[in-house]
DNA sequence: CGAGCAATCTAGCCAGCGACAAGTTCAAGT
DNA sequence: ACTTGAACTTGTCGCTGGCTAGATTGCTCG
């Protein structure tokens, strides 16, 4: 596993090994289990070697949070709707949980980070727009509440999922379609038109 | 408050203080930050105090997200219909903002505590008893897909809530009133069973 | 009443961690 | 050839969690 680099005592590409192991690590035993110095030994360098990409822990974590938005603003990109806008939402957190976890948990981040600012206000972007897409919605207030509507489902569906809550009630079924019918179940209501 | 016999002896109420300390600095700065070290330095006893009443780190935090389920439970006890649940339950991350954190983060805790599962079943049992109490969603599949949707929207407010992600989309507004209008948005169309 | 006993707490130890500082190697660019 | 700077190593400090052995306390029961 590790990228055995013969000679060369400079790894390869530290900071993407490191990233990865992070990443492993986080998914598997959570936030809480990660160790500088023990992604410094699985990578096969010294433990100080992590820090000199990542300042220190955080600074790691605030990477991945980063990372993070990136990949949920790229997956609800070219979304069909504002359903399906949640459905991508859903999905990100189940293939990424280890991003899902660090991005919404501000203690483990340095909230005033450049780049993960910068993400941040990307996936924000792409969130509202998936909002004003909705028609029916309309303008200024009920937008907005219908925005915080949309993601909070989306988020708590999500969150839920991975915090192990949801295990039973969603069963063997595909969590993906769970959501989707739930979706469509609350919102067809929220607009004039049924179905 | 649970089970405890809080006799006073050397310190008076160790597990108490304890308790409330970690509370406050889980608020203030995350679970992450939390040291049983510390908390013994603050309570005025020894390093190795703490350890005889919560076994370990992990214990505490599980026996603080145990009480975190008590207190949901008992929350949302007496609410009015399932919007009012909501309510409670959003005002619950509010006013508990530390035992909400810990309470859905499983890689702290220990998932086969017998109080913990109490708790949580108590707490379980109260929300399932929420989404029953409403006629319209009827019985069945719909039910349960409701079930899902109050919870997710309820937590996913929630925890957006906490994680400072919706201060700017919020305002100055009382949170607990924009639920309020959220969740009314969202399931005065959801009754006529669809499908 | 007083002796045992268990709960409570102390003190000391060890391995592991994060952070820092200073040195070392390497691959360039001038 | 010499410098410059990035990538990495080595060493160290103070802290933490968890363990063990031992001390003290107060409750209970004979």
């Amino acid at each position: 596993m590790p990228t055995t680099k013969s000679g060369s005592y400079h790894h390869g590409d530290l900071r993407h090994a490191v990233l990865t192991a992070a990443l492993d690590v986080i998914a598997t035993e959570g936030p809480g289990a990660l160790s500088l110095r023990d992604l410094a030994r699985r990578a096969g360098v010294s433990h100080a070697a992590p820090a000199h990409h990542f300042k220190d822990r955080t600074g790691l974590l605030t990477a991945i949070a980063a990372e993070g938005y990136e990949l949920l603003a790229d997956a609800l990109a070219d979304a069909a709707d504002l359903r399906e806008r949640g459905v991508r939402y859903v999905r990100f957190g189940i293939e990424h949980p280890a991003h899902f976890q660090v991005m919404f948990q501000p203690d483990l981040l340095r909230g005033d980070d450049a780049a993960l600012l910068a993400a941040r206000a990307r996936a924000g972007a792409e969130l509202r727009t998936g909002v004003a897409e909705v028609p029916a919605t309309g303008r200024g207030e009920n937008a907005r509440l219908a925005g915080i509507a949309a993601w909070s489902l989306a988020h708590g569906f999500a969150t839920l999922l991975l915090s192990e809550n949801l295990r039973e009630p969603v069963g063997g079924r595909d969590p993906e379609e769970v959501f989707r019918t739930l979706a469509e179940l609350l919102f067809s209501g929220s607009r004039a038109s049924r179905k």
